[in-house]
DNA sequence: ATAGGAATGTTTATGCCTAAACTATTCATC
DNA sequence: GATGAATAGTTTAGGCATAAACATTCCTAT
């Protein structure tokens, strides 16, 4: 009882495709979320953000962070100041443009992501624990082939 | 430069899937929610309310969408309303249970959601041109064994 | 030097989405 | 029939997300 539980067989496999992957995609995204706000009152939107800055000592600029996000700049700007209000990253000031900001982790920041990242590498395994080693690798293999499809659908069409 | 940019070897295989499988869908979702804005002025959520009315032509209750849209109850109340000011689709008395309605497309929003599905199909069927059809039934596959994990783990652990 | 255009980030208006509290109705049990 | 629990739907408050308009700063070509 789902969002595909009405593809029927006169649709195309892709579309029952498409459906079955959104539905997998909004299943764990939701116990994320769940286990986010319940256990360490956090959003995922906010985890993210943070997964993004810690790898990044010197810290990373709004557009950075917007590229890698997936989001608009408008969309940063406002987890961003959440984040500066709770005092977990802060804006410092890029030497030589007066126009961007380097948005870093706060030792505090960092020291919540860990705790968190730990647990959010448990949920993750878990939710594909349905599937064995080799089949992980196969279905990368296979998201690898459409990520990048849909990356360049031109440049994959003049193949 | 994406979600998936950071997830170095340190992480388990399993992170690194599902960085990808969030990518792709986010890749994909976008495709789809700016063909909609674009042609038809029109919002995911509400192609897919319609979509999930299109086969119920007694239409279908507001939990019974809520459950089969995975969003909440409120959340279909608001999609509905819209729907319903745009002439897209009606709610109907049920008889004998004063509490609930029926919801179902008017003359208009089914000849609407036609030419939108018709569209929708040919987005989908392209964002997954890089896969051959083999390997569509294979990622489908996949993706069940996922979902069915997902979907009642205690069941799969006690395997 | 300076004008035009590009880039960086913010603001605004609007819609989606949730959790929680709420109203109204129905059902089960006595 | 009355009471209490469950069910159907709505409302509310707040966060996420977008597109578009905006202000500021930088860069380039003259």
């Amino acid at each position: 009882m789902d969002l595909e539980a009405r593809a029927h067989s006169e649709h195309p496999d892709e579309l029952r495709l498409w459906l079955r992957m959104l539905t997998c995609t909004q299943l764990i995204e939701k116990q994320v979320r769940n286990g986010l706000r319940e256990r360490f009152a956090t959003t995922l939107p906010r985890f993210d953000l943070m997964s993004q800055l810690e790898r990044a000592p010197d810290g990373m600029k709004m557009n950075e962070l917007s590229r890698r996000m997936m989001v608009t700049g408008g969309n940063v700007t406002g987890i961003t100041d959440q984040l500066v209000t709770e005092g977990l990253v802060e804006r410092v000031d890029v030497a030589g443009d007066r126009r961007a900001w380097r948005v870093r982790l706060t030792a505090r920041g960092r020291k919540a992501f860990i705790d968190m990242a730990e647990q959010h590498e448990h949920w993750i395994v878990e939710a594909f624990g349905g599937l064995s080693s080799k089949e992980i690798t196969q279905l990368h293999r296979l998201l690898g082939k459409v990520k990048q499809h849909s990356n360049n659908p031109l440049a994959e069409a003049e193949k």
